[in-house]
DNA sequence: TATCCACAGGAAATCAGGGTGT
DNA sequence: ACACCCTGATTTCCTGTGGATA
């Protein structure tokens, strides 16, 4: 065992011994990285249709000529940004002279117009040459054309957007995109060209029909989610490089595979399952990677991703899921309401010396968010005269929930977790249960 | 059937904190 | 020092709403 006992008669673990152990065990892993998202095969699997569109719009790039915009449609998973890269590579090895530049742009990191322009820029460059803020746009946007009218010159510069429809939900969303599809006609020896990939099939309907002319002027490719045969496949290619021979039980690959397509056939989460499988193999001193190492890895993923999630919000999120938490553990079996949510909140930031209490807007806004990644549910519902509010619950266990938010240091010190709000000792709220009750 | 509650949630304004060039 | 820029978080203001109740 891994544990010692100390004098409390409780366990600690034994990181020394731990290590020790870990060191003298199997070795599975040969290259991890072959599982990971960022890693480019030298084949890609089930997307030869995909490739060929994709390789016959961008192919005028290798005589000189600039390819027409382009936009790639596809769930998460199905591989848009791995074919995109795929094609830079093989496009790079047969250009001659003055190969393409390649500019990548993740709207989810960098999400502004501003900043777009930015990281074109300073990427291009390879230093950080503009600020993060500071610069007018249009000072940006000239700079800009001047540059790659100087350094590329008489050759292609690619910008892939990838998550671009999460541009369109921000002010200027529509703006940028239109400065980007149009940079061409105020360059005089570089060429631009936009490679929009996006996870939402129905993003272009809420563009700008500017943007939309732009955008479109090649029939979009579509990416089909894998099937759990074609997953099956892809993961044994990447299995054979990313671990050492014979490690691999029979039917892991095909379970992983099966998880996966489970979920709109996502490729991504295939190989995440199977790295994390090989992982808990190894901490577990395992010479095989099971299919018990899979089902333990599905169950850790979905608690990873939500844990992980809880433990990077920001304090005033925390602080409204806090105040769910104590609703829902010191009122048992009653509703919990928006408004309970607001007084409950209140109180707590009231707390913490130095930090402001937020208007009843703003937290409406936080449920909606803890709502949408999946930590409460959230029902709207009307009560007559007892007005309109949403009604939520607890979506993950609540013991889960205490344990990631008394790992924020404010939440414990100020014993947060423990507090019973004062309007819960009223009878605010028991009374409104009452009512809730009966119309229920 | 009109009323009215307790919000939902959109739009615009404001603020603080990062920066710029002159 | 000053006027100005960009961003992200938040506030302010506002209109809309489902359905039990008077």
């Amino acid at each position: 065992m891994l544990t010692n006992q100390n004098d409390k008669g409780m366990y600690s673990f034994n990181i020394d011994k731990f290590y020790q152990n870990y060191l003298k065990g199997p070795k599975l892993f040969k290259n991890r990285e072959a599982l990971e998202p960022s890693f480019i095969p030298n084949e890609l699997p089930h997307r030869n249709s995909e490739i060929e569109k994709i390789a016959g719009i961008t192919a005028c790039a290798l005589k000189g000529d600039v390819p027409p915009n382009l936009l790639c449609y596809g769930m998460t998973g199905t591989g848009k940004t791995a074919t995109v890269r795929y094609i830079s590579q093989k496009l790079a090895q047969h250009c001659t002279n003055n190969p393409p530049w390649w500019v990548y742009i993740n709207c989810t990191v960098v999400s502004t117009p501003y900043r777009i322009l930015a990281h074109i820029y300073n990427t291009i460059v390879g230093k950080e040459k503009i600020p993060a803020t500071g610069l007018p746009k249009d000072v940006i946007l000239k700079k800009l054309l001047g540059l790659l009218d100087q350094l590329i010159k008489n050759s292609i510069c690619f910008l892939v957007l990838d998550e671009i429809d999460i541009l369109i939900e921000k002010k200027g969303g529509n703006e940028i995109l239109y400065n980007l599809t149009r940079l061409n006609e105020n360059l005089d020896l570089c060429r631009t060209s936009v490679i929009g990939i996006s996870n939402k099939l129905k993003f272009m309907e809420c563009l700008d029909s500017r943007v939309t002319s732009n955008l479109e002027e090649e029939e979009p490719i579509v990416f089909h989610p894998y099937d759990a045969n074609q997953l099956a496949e892809i993961l044994k290619q990447r299995a054979e490089i990313a671990f050492i021979e014979d490690v691999i039980d029979n039917g892991v690959v095909k379970l992983c595979a099966g998880f996966a397509a489970k979920e709109h056939g996502d490729a991504r989460k295939a190989l995440q399952l199977l790295r994390k499988a090989g992982e808990i193999a190894e901490r577990n001193q395992s010479k095989k990677i099971t299919e018990n190492h899979v089902e333990k890895a599905q169950k850790d993923i979905d608690k990873d991703h939500i844990v992980e999630y809880i433990f990077s919000m920001p304090l005033q999120t925390q602080l409204t899921l806090t105040a769910i938490y104590l609703l829902s553990r010191f009122t048992k079996g009653h509703v919990i309401t928006s408004g309970d949510i607001y007084e409950v909140h209140s109180e707590l930031s009231s707390k913490i010396p130095g930090l402001k209490q937020l208007s009843r807007r703003r937290i409406s806004d936080y449920i909606n968010e803890l709502t949408l990644s999946g930590i409460i549910i959230a029902n709207t519902r009307s009560m007559g005269h007892y007005g309109r509010t949403k009604i939520i619950k607890l979506d993950i266990e609540r013991g889960v929930v205490e344990r990631v938010l008394s790992q924020n240091k404010k939440i414990k010190d100020y014993k947060l977790l423990d507090y019973k709000p004062i309007i819960l000792q009223t009878d605010k709220v028991k009374i409104k249960n009452i009512v809730f009750k009966k119309l229920i």
